[in-house]
DNA sequence: CGGGACTTTGACACCTCTCAACTCTCGTGG
DNA sequence: CCACGAGAGTTGAGAGGTGTCAAAGTCCCG
């Protein structure tokens, strides 16, 4: 299994981290796994470079995206010591690894314990706001809501116009949104016929209104 | 505002139970708010008798039921100090109110601390959990993963029946799965017509079939 | 240049929402 | 004691949105 592999080398990763006395780097390809749900939860991790997907599939097989994690997001937050999520590289990246259980410990690291909790009330926020999405938006306002927050993330300006680049394939948009791949990339379609936004190619998208992205 | 004087009552509670150093409860009748979204977030309750419901309202006004409370679970986790949710008791029921910021401490009361955090894990995976039924699951299943996920926290067994007391509204139900109404109430009776539950009346089910309710 | 993965588009079916009517329960008042 | 109205729940008919299936188009990489 994987799983062995991936953990020990984290394990590696964080002795040498505690050995130098600052947080080691762990470099991530496109498409390799962090963790898989069930793995032990040993960590947490903060990610530094790239986009992450976080996802769960279910006894029937159904895959849902929990959350995409960009620089600066922890993920990895786990009860009971296993993972109940699995964690891949949408892009090549990397992550530095906490100890999970520093959340229960303050007297070692006072400053990392708090950012610990804070960002674990923050996965519980977004999650609620995710909840919201799931539940209530039509599936063009799913999409605009998943650009308007990938914008508010990881976009850049230039002379005026808003550049948002999508490094996710549409159908981990869709498991992200509850749609199917034809549906998300009909919203993109509707998006582009209605002036909001232009598409250079699949993953590299113009914000023309964000006003009207926004109220959607 | 009722906000303050919601905040005021706790804060006075919270006073007495530091003065005494047993934690004091507070009682909630049907209908009343525990917090409303963006009240300061100044503690987390544990219910200790009956059911809340933690609510969201967006901009446009569309609500989603976040969770349902149920005595032993924890309530109010919030980011930055202000609550993101509405806490509305569905029936008569007590909570007990802890400090938010003994989160952050572990010295006054490790105990404490340690609940804490573990709540707020528990809280992330169950709404990853609800993520995945919003976003993958027919009207159904959804209801009945509903009544499975209520037998297994509230659920009474009788002479090898199985009892489930369902206190909210359909229209609770229906903003909890991300359904309208009238789409709930078919499923129960969908589930009724295959055998799967009875329904005395509809706050009063009995699970026939536990079995094909998981399935789903 | 060619193959494969990904994306888009179209046609159609099906599920869920919307709107409406009806039932049931419960509390109120005549 | 019964009539009445309000609120919640159920049921039905029809419309609309999203999923399914199929095919064509696009991009990437060997």
């Amino acid at each position: 299994m994987l799983h062995t592999t991936i953990t020990n080398r984290t394990a590696d990763l964080c002795q040498t981290r505690l050995a130098r006395r600052r947080p080691a780097e762990r470099k991530l390809y496109a498409g390799q796994h962090l963790f898989h749900q069930g793995d032990d939860a040993a960590f947490i991790f903060e990610v530094t470079k790239g986009t992450m997907r976080q996802s769960r599939i279910c006894e029937t097989g159904e895959r849902q995206i929990i959350g995409f994690a960009h620089p600066g997001d922890m993920i990895g937050f786990a009860e009971d010591g296993a993972q109940r999520t699995s964690c891949e590289a949408i892009t090549d990246g990397s992550v530095i690894a906490y100890r999970h259980d520093a959340l229960g410990i303050v007297g070692m690291n006072p400053e990392l314990h708090d950012r610990l909790v804070a960002a674990a009330l923050h996965q519980i926020t977004s999650l609620q706001e995710h909840c919201m999405m799931l539940g209530r938006k039509s599936a063009t306002n799913k999409v605009a809501a998943f650009l308007s927050d990938l914008a508010a993330r990881t976009s850049k300006h230039l002379n005026g116009n808003t550049y948002i680049h999508v490094p996710m394939p549409r159908c981990d948009i869709a498991d992200y949104l509850g749609l199917t791949t034809e549906t998300v990339s009909r919203g993109f379609t509707q998006l582009r016929k209605e002036g909001v936004i232009a598409l250079r190619d699949a993953h590299h998208v113009t914000l023309l209104r964000p006003d009207l992205l926004m109220a959607a």
